[in-house]
DNA sequence: TTGACAGGTGTACATCTGTTCACTAATTTA
DNA sequence: TAAATTAGTGAACAGATGTACACCTGTCAA
């Protein structure tokens, strides 16, 4: 069966996933076409359309701005880095990163190895969520420890006390954030560490907030 | 500061972020009408306007459908549970116990709360398995803290170590089983609290092992 | 008792936005 | 080599959608 999507058709959806990640609502077509530098709506339309009749994408006739990336869209998008669902039957699943490797985007493939499903009141935003199992004891005082798994929701700012993962020299670790006096600083929560004091020349990135906590017992 | 939401903002708010999880994109000023039945596009732009003045939404001026809600908006619904279907038929649902009423079987409808969702990794036997809300503060070295939720497959017996839920006299408590001399003691983790010595006379029913435990950080 | 606020109504209108039509050029496939 | 497909162009238009204005009722606090 050769249903499958064309270089410009992955763009596009990706431009879709991408914006409304962004903007926290889809784009028009005028956006997509501004984007693209499409002058034509019709041009737009016409791979939108495409898109629909392939499944990656669904839409309402005669509404504005209402355009739903389908399991199948995201499933080609995880290819790119991009991803929600990793089981498409089941609504309750996050990614699972364990090892992060240097260099790749966090959600590339190579760093999943499977999902774990988790009550939605840890959630934010499921699409702008993942599960990251926790290495280390940094943080047991904060009741996270070594093998736990964490909800992340992906966002590049944080409130003092949050408790976020980050990333600092291609390292993805787990700490409670406090900015003070415009300065970073990433606090354990366990005696035995220091605090990290982000200096301007650190290639550090904050990936997202942690939401919620789970730990197998069996 | 009394930048305080009212209960139809609340209302609002909360559809709009129902029918983006429903939909994949945000509901117009007619959608929102349509649903509160309010007859004119400016009732439900006053109330937009009021979310955005108090930062739990943002959007876009002369932009259709361009809603956004905020991170201060979520922290506003997640009081609310905010949820996908917690159903009993999901297959990932356990039913949460938080108080638990004296006299009555530990399954009795009336202690039963709601339903969490949690990760099959964690359950024995799901038929056998429900979740408790746990009270107070004696587990907290075992990463245990108040209001967390324990998973717990229903058994009668215990080896060393295991996490527990128990019942004295009444009470419902999650201590560290520890067995020595033909004597049963319930080992908090926390310096503050003492051993639990279960003497012959005592009112006690071992009632499951913790299998897994989740916690809400939202 | 009065003013502020919440929660609207009804109407008009400007702008956003998607659809439709006729058309073209380049590339790919049979 | 011709047909099919991809990727658009340009224009017109219909409908969706947000904004603005004048106004109303009920509640609550000063």
């Amino acid at each position: 069966m050769k249903q499958e999507i064309t270089d410009r058709q992955k763009e596009i959806l990706q431009f879709i996933a991408e914006f409304g990640q962004e903007n926290g609502y889809p784009p028009s077509l005028r956006d997509i076409a501004a984007h693209f530098g499409i002058s034509s709506t019709n041009g737009v339309a016409g791979h939108l359309e495409k898109l629909v009749t392939k499944n990656f994408l669904s839409k309402e006739s005669n509404s504005s701005r209402a355009l739903s990336i389908t399991e199948k869209g995201w499933l080609v998008l995880s290819d790119e880095g991009l991803t929600s669902e990793k089981e498409a039957d089941n609504p309750f699943a996050l990614p699972l990163l364990g090892r992060v490797a240097a260099g790749f985007p966090i959600m590339h493939y190579d760093n999943i190895e499977g999902s774990v499903v988790v009550d939605p009141s840890m959630l934010r935003e499921r699409k702008d969520s993942f599960a990251l199992k926790v290495k280390g004891d940094s943080m047991i005082n904060a009741g996270i420890f070594e093998g736990d798994i964490v909800v992340v929701h992906k966002q590049i700012f944080a409130s003092n006390g949050d408790i976020v993962v980050a990333q600092i020299d291609g390292e993805v670790t787990v700490k409670t954030y406090l900015r003070k006096n415009n300065q970073i600083i990433l606090l354990p929560a366990n005696e035995k560490y220091e605090p990290i004091v982000i200096s301007q020349n650190s290639n550090f990135t904050l990936i997202g907030k942690v939401t919620g906590v789970t730990r197998c017992l069996n």
